[in-house]
DNA sequence: ATTGACGTTTACGCTAACGTAAAGTAACAA
DNA sequence: TTGTTACTTTACGTTAGCGTAAACGTCAAT
């Protein structure tokens, strides 16, 4: 909408990460641009329920909250939540706030996907360490063939 | 091949986890069983070319290289990597026991992927935190409703 | 008035990572 | 001999998560 808003753009906005200049609504290729991803996918978790933004005729209009929604989303698949996963975590926030859910299920669910979530760290963890040692491995090799030289 | 082997299954095998009995080799069915995967998916794993079991005749026997390389490849899918990336990987490792690769390309690779991990790992810390919450926050409504009664 | 930038919907296409028969081989047991 | 069990190959099917036209609306600027 507005020509050069193109504060540099950024593919690591999160949900604390507030819009520079303060704006209240955003276009879908504000969205796009600042979370670099691409409006197909936007319309895409739209039609999956994860995310509804208002319309101006037929165009988008997203809200902020809409933003700090699509923050999480995208957290959310970073870290290997599936879309209909994402989908139903948003529902059962919803729904606590309307608080007419059977909490226990609730709970319990959030319990095993942090299990799951505390295992993936432990194996990201070794992950980094190897990939890390690894790499000063193939420097010291270096290292040695140059002295050898 | 052996009938009854059936040390508790366990998904959480990893690279550093012996074999309780200490055989030297495997069957597809003994990993597929203690690494909770499809004999599909080890066969899948060897079209792509990220394993290479000796034979058998047809049967493929899998050495104990084997099994802690597919602990190995089993990791790095679930910290979110690709098949192809993980082949990408394996090439690097053994390349460089050849040594006859450009280092550099190699080492920045590395450095690109241990971004990302470390990025992922954030992700992680952030959304572990959140759930956390999320529960305590549930379990609480529970406990102050259950005073009110 | 037409061009261009931005938006829309509908709908078919594509890749990854297997699932799932179908059909056969090889060894061992009753 | 006839099963049962464990293994094989070939090959088509499936799901997720978008990509990519096609075909059209809307507004501002030239």
């Amino acid at each position: 909408m507005v020509a050069e808003n193109r504060e540099t753009k950024r593919a690591d906005a999160t949900i604390d990460t507030p819009d520079a200049l303060g704006r209240e609504t955003y276009s879908i290729s504000d969205l796009s641009a600042e979370f670099d991803v691409t409006a197909r996918a936007l319309r895409f978790y739209e039609d999956q329920g994860l995310i509804a933004p208002e319309r101006q005729g037929l165009s988008r209009i997203y809200s902020m909250r809409d933003r700090a929604r699509l923050a999480w989303i995208l957290r959310a698949k970073r870290v290997g939540f599936s879309l209909a996963e994402i989908r139903e975590m948003i529902d059962l926030y919803d729904l606590n706030d309307g608080r007419n859910i059977q909490r226990r299920v609730t709970i319990e669910k959030c319990r095993d996907r942090i299990g799951l979530l505390k295992k993936q760290r432990q194996d990201l963890d070794s992950s980094i360490t190897e990939l890390t040692e690894f790499v000063s491995m193939v420097e010291n090799v270096e290292a040695a063939e140059a002295k050898a030289a």
